[in-house]
RNA sequence: GUCUUGUUAGCUCAGCUGGUAGAGCAUCUCACUUUUAAUGAGGAUGCCGUUGGUUCGAAUCCAACACAGGACACCA
């Protein structure tokens, strides 16, 4: 039985208490008329009049209450709205005779209430309301966090959100930083004369990228459906039939380990672009950063943690290369298995000898440069071996014409220009089959369907995906993508409801 | 998956080498008509994460479990 605090029960019977008066504590008859940030700009002018008042001008506003400072006779509170803070006059002989005395202790820090009056500036200097007309919108019943320390514990911020959102206006920005970044990622595709576009969640075959996925039943059908851990076959199934330029900004579910950088689903954009390569990548990609600082009014020179990146500082390398040039491993050694085994060994590195050569390379650069990797860096040429949906670099089949852009030691998008040979790409799928009944279960399915759509043509493409959530972290310097989710994944609490775990056990 | 830290009042936190739980804010009563985390006086508030064990006695020691934070590993 929720309700049972005594605090809470207290604020109910509080909430009876209004009733009886024929105040309704959850009434629905709101006559706000501006917002708070509207009220304080409109009326800066207060503070330069003769008597610091405004008694003509009349306004409606409404918000939460974060403090109440009841002092017998009048009271001071702070209400609080989506766009900003408010100081409240409440004096009793500016109202109705017997309505405050009835009312000032019926009402509480958390409730939501409306007040109407007109704006003067205290002895203080801050800007308030004289409120003429009160009234209880919604009476909290549960009480609010501290309002010094506020709430803390991440758990119950992560498993809270609303709370968190009521007592930390540090979050709510990084919420709407989060909403202006995939606002202009939409725009910024759209005036680049892309299509959005909106592809399956749920697929027959997972596909697309290296991942376990989750499975779900449909009953109708009586199969199973994968959610999807990437919607990049589908996307190229649209260049097949003609669409030039397409993305897509959505969730993807991976059935994999959560850290502060996993989450089971997260939020990608991927993009489509018919006759051009990687090189016409690289400089959109460019440009897309171009157009989030601008618009984003943030510095270039942007603080994350104890790094600063600079985004006007934007390089670009080969992976081989940056070995050397970047890791501080011998260039002699970086196209030889042998001595790149001996190398990792002998800094004692776990080695898996049947590795190739693309493979170790790959371990040299994560081990070794990756996390040097602070301002923007672009990475190309990735060994074929590693690259298994990337093209073939023509001067160099060794390599794929591909590159990955690294921020602040992290991965943040992935590109390349598209596989289109129907062949090539059953045979790479019939090899991932072969990896998968070797135990590798990340490895792809074989998927006719899509190598049917290319088999009928599909132009020359470059494709990539960003990761949104951790470019938002990026961007809003948390360090955590829990903190950059509205509702990060949480294990659910043992219930302590015994009728809910009853229906949980007629479902098994 | 491994290691590590944490879980005490609505919130933020004390509680030492075991002796039956405390502060601040919030709440309740009283005073107070320009306060700024308002102030002053008085009162109430606990499955000390769960389950076991050791002990005359456990918030405290031990074990298992649950959840969370961090690090590493795995993964892209």
């Amino acid at each position: 039985m929720p309700f049972q605090n005594l605090y809470v029960q207290q604020r109910i019977e509080k909430a009876a208490k209004l009733k009886e008066l024929g105040f309704n504590p959850y009434r629905n008859d709101s006559s706000r008329n501006t917002s708070i940030s509207k009220f304080i700009n409109v009326n800066s002018d207060v503070e330069q009049m003769e008597n610091k008042r405004a008694e003509s001008r009349s306004y409606t506003v409404a918000g939460r209450i974060k403090l109440y400072r009841l002092m017998g006779k009048a009271s001071f509170l702070k209400i609080e709205d989506e766009s900003g803070m408010l100081q409240v006059y409440v004096a009793r002989d500016n109202l109705p005779e017997g309505f405050y005395n009835e009312i000032k202790k019926l009402m509480e820090v958390g409730d939501i209430i409306e007040v109407e009056g007109y704006p003067f500036v205290t002895q203080q200097g801050e800007l308030s309301l004289h409120v003429n007309e009160l009234k209880v919108l919604t009476k909290a019943i549960s009480p609010l966090p501290e309002k010094y320390h506020g709430i803390t514990d991440k758990e119950a911020r992560y498993r809270q959100r609303y709370l968190d959102l009521i007592m930390n206006s540090e979050v709510k920005k990084t919420f709407i930083v989060r909403s202006k970044v995939i606002s202009l990622i939409r725009r910024f595709f759209e005036e680049k004369g892309f299509l959005e576009v909106e592809t399956p969640m749920m697929h027959p075959i997972a596909g697309g990228a290296n991942a376990k996925p989750f499975v779900t039943h449909h009953n109708a059908l009586g199969i199973d459906r994968y959610l999807r851990i990437a919607p990049e076959l589908y996307l190229k199934r649209l260049i097949v039939g003609g669409f030039e330029a397409v993305f897509e900004i959505n969730r993807n579910f991976r059935n994999e380990g959560m850290d502060a950088t996993h989450n089971p689903e997260f939020t990608s954009i991927e993009f489509y672009w018919a006759y051009k390569t990687y090189r016409d990548l690289i400089e959109i990609t460019k440009e897309l950063f171009e157009y989030l600082f601008e618009h984003l009014d943030r510095p270039k020179k942007l603080p994350y943690g104890e790094l600063e990146i600079d985004f006007d500082k934007f390089t670009e390398i080969g992976l081989v290369d940056s070995l050397s040039a970047i890791g501080g491993v011998p260039a002699a050694i970086v196209n030889d298995k042998a001595k790149i085994i001996a190398y990792l060994k002998e800094r004692n590195f776990s080695v898996n000898e049947k590795m190739n050569l693309g493979q170790l390379q790959a371990e040299l650069f994560d081990e070794f440069v990756e996390a040097k990797l602070i301002n923007p860096t672009f990475i190309t040429d990735y060994p074929v071996e590693i690259s298994p949906l990337a093209r073939r670099s023509d001067a160099n089949p060794e390599v794929t014409e591909r590159f990955e852009l690294f921020i602040a030691g992290k991965e943040i998008a992935n590109a390349f220009s598209e596989l289109n040979d129907p062949v090539d790409q059953y045979e790479r799928f019939k090899s991932q089959i072969d990896a998968k009944e070797c135990g590798d279960d990340e490895a792809h399915a074989m998927d006719e369907d899509y190598v049917t759509a290319l088999s009928y043509g599909m132009a020359p493409t470059a494709g990539e995906g960003i990761g949104i959530d951790r470019l938002v972290m990026m961007l809003t310097n948390q360090h955590s993508i829990r903190d950059v989710l509205l509702f990060p994944a949480m294990k659910p609490l043992p219930s302590t409801d015994q009728s809910e775990n009853k229906i949980q056990e007629e479902d098994k």
